[in-house]
DNA sequence: TTTTGCACTCTCGCCATGAGAGTGCTAAAT
DNA sequence: ATTTAGCACTCTCATGGCGAGAGTGCAAAA
């Protein structure tokens, strides 16, 4: 009579078991034999009877060798169940939370704060630090300034309530005089300043639709401009990875092609874009283990994420990237806090 | 008799024999025998003969063998003598030069563009791009703008000639009045506008002191946030790098250990930084050859690169970084004429 | 149910071996 | 005086055998 074939109704015994031998590989990334086991667990058992608690957990899927004579190692799915239903996490130490919150204190603009936090966290963690760019969009619009540069291009300045900037040269159809310029971002403060770039779009095309009607409007250039100020969206990064030579250091990466692969993958951006939109309505902390997400880039890796926010608001999604076999029980808190802290500097920020 | 030792003075036969040689071994890696070079080389000549001239060029110092039993290799000093004395740079096609043009095209503002230039370095010689950021300081003031923030917070936005945007977050000893701002930008761009920052600061420093005796003077807080706005330089990056993962295919540099020194002191910046400044002011193209600069996470690669200038000035440094076994014919003339095409691009932007 | 004993399997490091590639030297050929 | 042919020598690298070590699974005993 085989053992229990059902994750949840394992003994006791098992589990322990089962979470000793992940916590013994995540620590030395060597598969782990009955031998060791018997002699690290407290409980008191023999190999043998140990290698048939490993051999249940094998069938059931938790764990795999290698080889035939090598120890046992966690399966994808044996991570899975290990994070989510044996793992504590472990509290951070008070000068690790105090790091984090000298990083994140608010001072510059948040472009640069982004950029702090994915160092500090592939530093802390000695991982790859991942931080998605929020969407601009969401922001409200506080401050437009042109700038008229030569022929009939144009600098265009939106400042937002984040104290984010952003530029963009447009082509006007005509020359604009300064004080045109001025005359129409003047107007265009009074009208949109505290709406998002959505929204003022959206009644850029009312305005545009009534002005059609009305010629005399003299806000007929302020329009005019504001329709491409505000329509051509800069290309802009939409995160930043920090730290992927800690990635090199691990023994299971540790092959260039690889790395190559990863490498690339966050040069392309498309493929951990996804993974992380994926997590951005989460709550909390998630875990995506090996190629469990489906990405084969990923493989012998897990990506630890949490969302961020700021008044409510979902802004990004933070995370660390490393080997499935790391730390979990420290990285999901550093990444949890991190979140938190982040989410408030920028609340701050504004 | 030992053959000629002066590198200068080598007989025809050796050098044409040499420049085969180190064409063929870049052409695919492998030590080059005297059994291949016979066959290759149109010289009718033995295999023995040819191992004779392949000793008296060891003599020099122009080549190596791995082991007793490879074939020859080039030295740093081999290749040094191969790109100054025997290369002939080949002729770009024509589809490669629009190709620059094409990406060099001046549509948007600088940063984006160095960013552009850099990927295309690296994508169209499969080797790594490099561009370095020109100094903010040279270039002369167009605008100044100020953001009123929450509490004593002030935006500072400056508007250069080149279309580059810098912006800063200031603490005032107190909260100035929106109108107050304005009334400080007015000022200011009155002033200082067409000068550059090491001017502006310059003549600010001048002022300080005139006010000290002339307390009167109404433009007392506009002076005070200049003096904190153009004074805190941001932090920048110095330059970017593109097409890192190109390095990873490359068999000689293909250990983890040694591409992860590399890629850390893309991160670190400093050496790198400093190689570039080196050849700041050389004229035309330049090139490094492995360890010969003293760097030696430069070991076993090259460092091609050119300064470009716009308006006659030197603004900055671009390149390629690759093997030492690197197609120089190929490489050189891109590397040359990105400058060339990155410094005009650069002049119509502004 | 647990443990002991044992045969079995697989990896890994070590060594010997032999093929292949290329050299240097000497003596012969041009 | 050069160039070439011949030959012994050296070094790498791939291959295969071998034994130690680690760990397993199973059957029989506790």
């Amino acid at each position: 009579m085989p053992a229990n074939t059902d994750i949840y109704n394992l003994p006791e015994r098992s589990l322990r078991l089962f979470k000793i031998l992940v916590e013994h590989f995540i620590q030395d990334g060597q598969p782990v034999g009955s031998r060791t086991l018997a002699r690290d667990s407290d409980l008191d058992l023999s190999p043998a009877t140990i290698r048939n608690i490993m051999a249940d957990l094998e069938d059931i899927g938790l764990l795999q060798s290698p080889h035939t004579s090598a120890g046992r190692v966690p399966t994808a799915k044996g991570y899975r169940f290990f994070v989510d239903s044996l793992l504590r996490v472990s509290e951070l130490t008070h000068n690790e939370i105090r790091r984090i919150e000298e990083e994140l204190s608010a001072s510059e603009d948040t472009q640069a704060l982004l950029m702090r936090t994915s160092n500090m966290l592939s530093d802390i963690t000695k991982l790859a630090g991942i931080v998605m760019l929020p969407k601009q969009e969401q922001h409200a619009l506080r401050q437009v300034e042109f700038v008229s540069l030569s022929d009939n291009r144009v600098l265009v300045i939106l400042v937002f309530n984040n104290n984010e900037i952003q530029n963009r040269i447009i082509h006007t159809a005509r020359r604009f005089s300064p004080g045109e310029l001025q005359q129409a971002s003047n107007y265009l403060v009074e009208t949109y300043a505290g709406k998002d770039l959505i929204t003022v779009r959206k009644e850029l095309v009312r305005e545009l639709e009534h002005m059609k009607q009305n010629v005399t409007n003299i806000m007929t250039s302020a329009i005019e401009i504001a329709q491409q100020a505000f329509t051509k969206e800069p290309i802009r990064d939409d995160f930043v990875v920090a730290g992927q030579t800690n990635l090199m250091d691990i023994a299971e990466l540790c092959d260039v092609e690889r790395l190559k692969k990863l490498f690339d993958s966050f040069n392309q951006k498309r493929d951990i874009l996804h993974l992380l939109e994926q997590s951005a309505h989460a709550k909390g902390v998630q875990i995506f283990i090996g190629e469990e997400a489906g990405y084969d880039v990923l493989d012998n890796c897990s990506v630890v994420t949490s969302p961020y926010e700021s008044e409510g608001q979902i802004l990004g999604v933070l995370g660390v990237i490393g080997p499935t076999r790391m730390h979990y029980e420290r990285v999901i808190p550093i990444v949890d806090i991190t979140a938190k802290m982040l989410g408030s500097a920028l609340n701050s920020n504004n």
